[in-house]
DNA sequence: GTTACGGTCTTAACAGTGTTAAGATTGAGC
DNA sequence: GCTCAATCTTAACACTGTTAAGACCGTAAC
């Protein structure tokens, strides 16, 4: 086995942890976790769900197609990592225009212009049984997002999700623009019209105006805590 | 070949067009087509669109693996009937319901009971990747569902789903209910309420009071064309 | 400084998938 | 009775996720 020993020698002389140069081919790899999450965001951004495969992911980071199977176990491991991901920026982004504008439309406007710009991100984040719903970061992540809705809804946000009614009007316009994004980007309105993306969001508004809790003033901004 | 040979002949003797016994394997099904989308009905209500394989309805209706491309072209061909069968049903029961009581807040029962009771075809019918969107009477189906709901909020029904602000009732409650059911059945809400079903209905009302149409008297029973 | 250990990654194999080409079968029309 | 076209099977292809066995190699113990 010539060729293997030669890859040692190679790997031997330039490796160094955390510094390994891109041509050198080391055995371990250093990052691979990380650079596992980058290759399988990527595939799912440009792809979707359907369209991500383990092996793939495996293939862009360079790696045997059994080598993820150490660090996430199953693909449903590196799905969550990737769910994880898109709920974090998810929250951020709702987050950055919550400071500027805390008002339900505002963040409604956020919540479709992330589905509509990135479909196959937004598509995994709700397909629960590709991923471990019960993920503690993915949890955390999906309360922060959920936090900023809440305190445009009501003007306070909850610790926990439970099952309290008093969450009513929150996940009133939640269910609204989550409804309204989904069928906006699986083609249910304007099945045939090419200026769709711009229109979406006049009919967005519209479609809020029918909301009790859209019409009311723009609460305060909130100190959220971080 | 002695087994084939005996196969042919058990097949010729017994071989009557739509009138087949089910112990005796003619080479032709006679029904295959029909047979197919019923297994993939089976299949999809029991594991959901990602427990779904091609293979797997030939297996049920009990063919080769190639046997569906002749009626179907491709597993999208296949799903997409399946989806029509779905939609099809959906609109059976909205139009069900409207004949009663053709209010906003009774479609949205019955929007989120077919979604709780038939997960798997909800699913199916919303991912609208893995099925022809073009496909005319899948169009048809579905735009029978929302002549029901835009009755029961405009009290008149559109011929044609295009980008109409004079719409956008009807598409608020389209993508409240929506939106609804869809984080309902991917286990949004109430993350660890074991007795979560019957709250949804509760919560769903709460929800739909914060709706300006929902608060509308009841329209008329309105004359429906078949 | 050598050695043993354990984490990391590869190779190889397995059963499963959708799709395709080539061929077998057979009902129906001439 | 023959031919034809529709229907279905067999076989193969490239792909998938997962697993077991083993190769590599940093690190910690001695």
């Amino acid at each position: 086995m010539p060729k293997d020993l030669n890859a040692v020698k190679i790997g031997r002389s330039r490796k160094r942890v955390g510094a390994v140069t891109k041509e050198s081919k080391p055995y371990h790899h250093g990052a691979l976790r990380e650079e596992l999450i980058r290759a399988a965001v990527e595939i799912v951004e440009e792809a979707g769900p359907d369209g991500f495969s383990l092996r793939a992911a495996a293939r862009r980071a360079g790696v045997s197609a059994a080598a993820p199977a150490h660090h996430f176990g199953d693909v449903r491991g590196l799905l969550t990592a990737v769910a994880t991901v898109g709920f974090r920026e998810f929250a951020d982004e709702l987050e950055a225009v919550s400071d500027r504008q805390a008002t339900v439309i505002a963040v409604a406007r956020v919540y479709l212009r992330f589905a509509q710009k990135r479909p196959g991100m937004f598509r995994l984040m709700w397909r629960t049984s590709a991923f471990h719903l019960t993920d503690e970061g993915l949890y955390q992540a999906g309360l922060r997002a959920f936090r900023v809705l809440d305190q445009a809804v009501r003007g306070k946000a909850t610790s926990e999700l439970v099952g309290d009614l008093s969450l009513a009007p929150t996940i009133a316009a939640w269910s609204m623009m989550h409804g309204f994004s989904a069928l906006a980007i699986d083609q249910a309105f304007f099945a045939d019209d090419p200026a769709e993306l711009a229109q979406l969001e006049v009919l967005l508004d519209a479609v809020f105006s029918n909301l009790d809790i859209a019409k009311k003033a723009a609460s305060p901004a909130p100190t959220r805590k971080r």
